[in-house]
DNA sequence: TTAAACTTTCAAAAATTTTTGAAAGTTTAA
DNA sequence: TTAAACTTTCAAAAATTTTTGAAAGTTTAA
């Protein structure tokens, strides 16, 4: 397999992927493009590599910034903005973590919370309602807890963490 | 709060939580209603409660029960067929983790595998790629172990774990 | 064997999300 | 201060996903 091919077919299937962590293809792709790249990439760059718009380009850049895995780099002596995606595995899986955490665990584990205390009247419907929430809302504790260990890991938790387990 | 009023605050959470998992607002819906409702319900009753229609209704009971989350339960004397939930917190986390193992992870981390295995022929892109592919691959593959401890599990494992961590 | 009671399928419609690209905005060099 | 070089915004178009509901299919009671 010759390098390009291996790289279109990583982009694609980083792209396809990104769906599934909460994020357009377009912007998984970006990643992806950046990821594997040594030097950073101007927007002219990723447009012509990715054959996608100005707009898109500039608006999903702007998402990775956000989510705080790409970054502006300037050449000096250059106008242009150039964009480099954070590159240490470890640190883009904190970030990825506690951005989940944030945007997604957080606000669902408040309104399990909430409505698991609904007064009970004794009906069965009552009883299993609050049971069912209330074990949905541990659970989602329980992982928001081990996002949060991820983010603030010492380096090389997840490896760590494993070999313990696998003792 | 009443039941009502928490109940449909919890089916919408959860809608739209569902997304985020990798599957649709109705499914999750479904399943949402269904894991607080201490009766199998028919697909009439999921129809009325959810304002949805009957194909819809149809295909994503049978997308939950190739997910191994829900099940189908005949009433004596009756005709109609009946949906349950999987009501075990541990149980239903430990299907998800299967799933999206066997859907997600394992098909990328064969990618990356495979295209991680190139030829280096020296030059700063394709060292880079190597090097890139490599670390995903390897993150992709802790991840895809951990969670299989989480569907080969003893009961409860989650939170042993959390406090073997937590010491 | 029939017909009623149910479920599934699937093409078309609706809803939603993503993308485009031109216009507006911003920054910098001269 | 101007204008060139760039980036961002946003309404409209395109693409994609989801939903509908009628027709086809299946099962069961009699």
């Amino acid at each position: 397999m010759e390098l390009q091919e291996a790289k279109e077919k990583f982009i694609s299937t980083w792209g396809s992927l990104g769906t599934l962590w909460g994020i357009n293809k377009a912007m998984a792709q970006i990643h992806a493009l950046l990821w594997i790249s040594p030097e950073p990439l101007s927007m002219e760059d990723i447009m012509e590599e990715l054959h996608i718009s100005r707009g898109n380009t500039s608006m999903n850049l702007r998402q990775l910034m956000d989510w705080g895995i790409v970054y502006k780099e300037n050449k000096i002596g250059e106008r242009k903005e150039y964009f480099a995606s954070e590159k240490d595995v470890q640190e883009l899986s904190k970030q990825i973590a506690k951005e989940r955490s944030r945007r997604e665990i957080e606000p669902t584990i408040k309104i399990l919370k909430e409505i698991s205390k609904i007064k009970n009247d004794g009906s069965p419907q009552t009883k299993e309602f609050i049971q069912q929430t209330k074990a949905l809302y541990e659970l989602a504790d329980t992982a928001n807890t081990m996002l949060n260990k991820v983010v603030h890991q010492e380096q090389n938790w997840i490896t760590k963490t494993l070999i313990k387990l696998m003792k």
